[in-house]
DNA sequence: GCAATACTGAAGTGATCACTTAACTATTGC
DNA sequence: GCAATAGTTAAGTGATCACTTCAGTATTGC
C-alpha cells in the first residue's frame, strides 16, 4: 500500500510546495503543534492548516489532537517510499551505464 | 548548486506530475526521443514537449538535438539531490527516535 | 464563567497548471 | 524537390492551487 501510485502521487505533490517542505523539515527535528509549524511561515494559520491537511492526506505526516492542541509528526515510512521511487530510477540508470561501460571495455579488448 | 533551494523546488514540482514521473521512469531504462517518450502517454505530442521542458528546466533530464530528433536522458545527479533531501529529513527523525529510545532505556536502568 | 488560546471551515480570488488545437519550422528519405 | 517525419510555438480553456478573510468551535487558565 506504500507503493500505491495514487499515494505516491499525493506524496510528491505534497513535497512540491516549499512551505510544505519547510514544515516537513521542521518536523524532522521533532513533533510540533500547528502554531509551532506556522510560526516561521509568512502566512495565515488557516493556510498552514490547509498545507498540513495536504501533508496528512499524503501520509507524510500524522497528527493527533489532545485537548485543543494538534500535534504533528513525520511518518518516516512514507518518506522512505518517495525516496525509494527516486532511488530505483536512478539505480536503474546507473546500472545501465555500468553495463554499457562493461560492454565497451569488452569490445575494446576484442579489437 | 545542486542543493540550491530553487532548483530543489523545480525538481519536486517536476516529480509531482504522474505523466512526468512516467517519463522519468521510461528514461531510467535508457535514452529516448520525444516521440518515444510520448508513445505510452494518452496526450498530444505538444503536451509531452511541455512536460519535457519542465523536466529539463528542473535539471532532472538533459536533452540533445541531432538533426530533427531530440534525445532525452536522465540526469542522475539531480535525482540524487531530491533523494538526498528526503533522506536527510528521514534520518534526522530516525536518529531522534534512537536517542529517545536510548534515553528511555537509560532512565529505566536507573530506576 | 469569561477571556485567551488553538485551531477549523467556508467562501472567494488571482495565479498557475495541464492540457488542447492549429499553424509552423527544420530534417530526412526517396 | 517534395512528402513524410519530428518537433516547436502560441493562444486559449477549464481545473486546481495557494492563499486570504472572516466567522466559527472547543479547550484551558484564572
Amino acid at each position: 500500500m506504500l507503493h500505491d501510485p495514487a499515494q505516491l502521487d499525493l506524496m510528491f505533490q505534497a513535497l512540491a510546495d516549499p512551505a510544505r517542505r519547510q514544515m516537513v523539515d521542521r518536523l524532522s527535528r521533532g513533533p510540533a503543534s500547528v502554531s509551532q509549524l506556522a510560526e516561521p511561515l509568512a502566512m495565515s494559520l488557516s493556510a498552514v492548516v490547509q498545507h498540513l491537511n495536504v501533508l496528512e492526506a499524503s501520509g507524510l505526516v500524522r497528527t493527533e489532537k489532545l485537548g485543543r492542541v494538534r500535534t504533528c509528526r513525520i511518518e518516516p515510512q512514507a518518506l522512505r517510499a518517495a525516496e525509494h521511487w527516486i532511488n530505483e530510477r536512478r539505480l536503474a540508470w546507473e546500472r545501465r551505464l555500468d553495463r554499457l561501460g562493461d560492454f565497451l571495455a569488452e569490445t575494446k579488448d576484442e579489437s
